[in-house]
DNA sequence: CGTATTTTGGACCGCTCGGTCCACACATCC
DNA sequence: GGATGTGTGGACCGAGCGGTCCAAAATACG
């Protein structure tokens, strides 16, 4: 069991072994409703409750597919990880250059503060490092991976961007990229604070030029 | 009851009105602890119990002086928000410049990467915005107001430091201090999700970079 | 059909949460 | 020393928390 935990997945129907009831959830979709939930509201502010509506599952068919809250909630940091590494390194390809990826990655999160309150939600890495990466050790380690992923994804562009001569040669590539994931987790916070779009795109325009 | 609740001090001997048994605890004292304990920790994760116990007073001494948790929360944050006036006020009147005053400021998060995990806690008013801040109105006008409070003192800052020729005098001085709120708010994160001093040092770097 | 295997609904659990209440302790004022 | 007013300790509260358990339901296989 703890075995099963730790190595997951110990998820519905590890390799679907035929026998027995098949699931009558869709376990992809009630990962992401997991996802969105914590990622709206955080960890300990989301009650199993909830989970289990927005899921639209039963409380044993989440705790037998999904082994409980922390659990469940690793896999949302996971899976949002993944997502956003995919999601990213199609965007740099299809980027007009990698000064450009950067700025509308920024200035995402100034459209997100013209949506309505529980949708700014910032970064849920980001989130989940202020909120608790200190206190659990297992989360953190997740957190870290993700941050390395993001980090990865940054300093492609950034590379890219150096080469393509918008971004200043001199200065190091991991460096911008710690800056520039520091960048997102203030942008978070600021949105999460209230600041309104105009507020934000003005921030963006300061954090590209220290990128000059 | 309410009308005290917003006007406070609702809380012991609002006017030291001669009768009755005098207080056998220092106010004061249990509200920094109060206010230490949420910034480790944040709203949720921290307990009746726990501040019971690290304020040093009973139960019934708390509502009857504080309020309540969240009450209490919110004379922290603006405790929190007075010291923080105060001690910017009196570093910058004492600074070499306006440009020194604002890395300093930035580099004392690199000092905390480096202390033990619960004291790497970034800023009480950044934390809370990422928290809860949208969940709760009455909370959220509190950071707001904080957050007011710091960009006075980021802008006092970042005006002198463009009189003193070491910042940009083309950037408007309130886009540069949105800029900086935003950086601490990035700083807090990355220091919670574990970056080292080295790493915060270099960050500091690129931020200030763009102030030439 | 019966049996094996899996999922599911929901009752149930102990615990901790924030919060209330009141008898008593401790002060002042007359 | 009352009378009066305030602070304090601790019992007590209902609610909600995350989590467990098991009988019933639903499939595959022989």
């Amino acid at each position: 069991m703890q075995i099963l935990l730790t190595f997951g997945p110990f998820g519905p129907n590890m390799q679907n072994m035929s026998n027995g009831r098949p699931l009558q959830y869709d376990a992809d979709k009630a990962l992401d409703a997991a996802m969105h939930l914590f990622w709206s509201q955080g960890y300990e502010a989301t009650s199993m409750q909830e989970l289990l509506e927005v899921m639209g599952l039963s409380k044993s068919s989440l705790y037998q597919g999904f082994g409980g809250k922390k659990e469940l909630f690793i896999r949302c940091i996971n899976r949002y990880r993944t997502n956003m590494s995919e999601v990213l390194a199609g965007l740099l390809v299809k980027a007009n250059s990698g000064r450009i990826f950067i700025e509308k990655l920024l200035l995402n999160f100034a459209i997100e503060a013209r949506q309505p309150e529980h949708l700014r939600r910032g970064c849920l890495l980001m989130n989940t490092a202020t909120e608790f990466a200190q206190k659990d050790s297992q989360v953190a380690e997740h957190v870290t991976v993700g941050f390395k992923r993001l980090r990865e994804a940054l300093q492609a562009a950034v590379l890219r961007g150096q080469l393509e001569g918008e971004i200043s040669p001199v200065q190091d590539a991991g460096v911008l990229s710690d800056y520039l994931i520091c960048s997102i987790g203030g942008i978070t916070t600021v949105v999460k604070g209230g600041a309104d779009e105009q507020r934000v795109r003005e921030i963006v325009g300061v954090i590209m030029k220290a990128l000059d």
